[in-house]
DNA sequence: TTGATTACCATGAATTCCCATGTAAATAAT
DNA sequence: ATTATTTACATGGGAATTCATGGTAATCAA
């Protein structure tokens, strides 16, 4: 199977943040991971943006890694490298899946999404967000149907 | 033989999920997975849609890896791109065929289309349809008047 | 020491694996 | 050709494993 997420699942959220990643993704983590070996947690990095963003965008290592050689090839002090530079080393929250499959949320990042108790997981090619249902629902929902 | 499927037929679906996929549409998953060969299970792709959708469309893996294609193709943030990405990686499940032909559907697509002890397979060119007889029926009658 | 974070343990439900059987289709033997 | 033998298919059942989720104890940080 490939390094490509694919589907889509709603998960709860307990009160320490703890949220089961779709066991399907997980395999893509650890796929994507070169860290990752037998018997591990697979690493990713969770971006998260500013004010306006209202979901989480979830990377693999692999795929952080390629933002990372594209930033680094844009000129110093361009624009267009210190807005990336925010986004992606700034904004974001770099972690490991634990040993039940979970992610750990602090506190921070689920006030932003305004998440609580549950939270909707969907595949965006080589990256998954993460929504609060309700949300989802309505901003992306609306627009396209 | 193409890569091309061919043909219809009905299939028992056990309390499982389980389906057996039609002896010669396996032919076609196979040659259409780059990664397949003798002795192991083709790949596959499961794409359900959203509610209005009421069948389920597989696709090979040349097949889903043309339409991977074309959305990668698409600029980051268009409409069009993320609508074709909700659909093909969102509201889709990746799968194989098992060691004795079958398909395993779990509850949540069977739900959607309303899919109880038989499934209906129809071929459609480089995909196939699965669907509850009844509904194909009723659907097929509709459209034929 | 107090609230938060992390490590461990527990469990029911869903899913996968492995093996079994009847029947139809294909091939070989008489 | 007709029968015997093998092979492929469709389907079923139970055991073993994985998943999603929840709880408690140990650790940490301020």
């Amino acid at each position: 199977m490939a390094r490509r997420f694919r589907g889509e699942s709603h998960h709860k959220v307990d009160s320490k943040g703890r949220v089961s990643i779709p066991a399907l993704f997980r395999r893509v983590l650890e796929r994507s991971d070169p860290n990752y070996t037998e018997g591990l947690n697979p690493e990713l990095v969770v971006v998260y943006g500013d004010h306006r963003r209202n979901y989480l965008e979830c990377y693999t290592i692999s795929a952080i890694e390629e933002v990372d050689a594209k930033i680094d090839a844009l000129p110093r002090g361009s624009m267009e490298r210190r807005m990336l530079q925010r986004l992606f080393h700034g904004q974001s929250f770099p972690t490991v899946v634990d040993d039940t499959g979970r992610l750990v949320l602090p506190a921070k990042l689920r006030r932003k999404i305004d998440l609580d108790a549950e939270a909707f997981f969907i595949a965006a090619g080589d990256t998954f967000q993460i929504w609060k249902p309700e949300t989802y629902e309505t901003e992306e929902l609306a627009k396209t149907e």
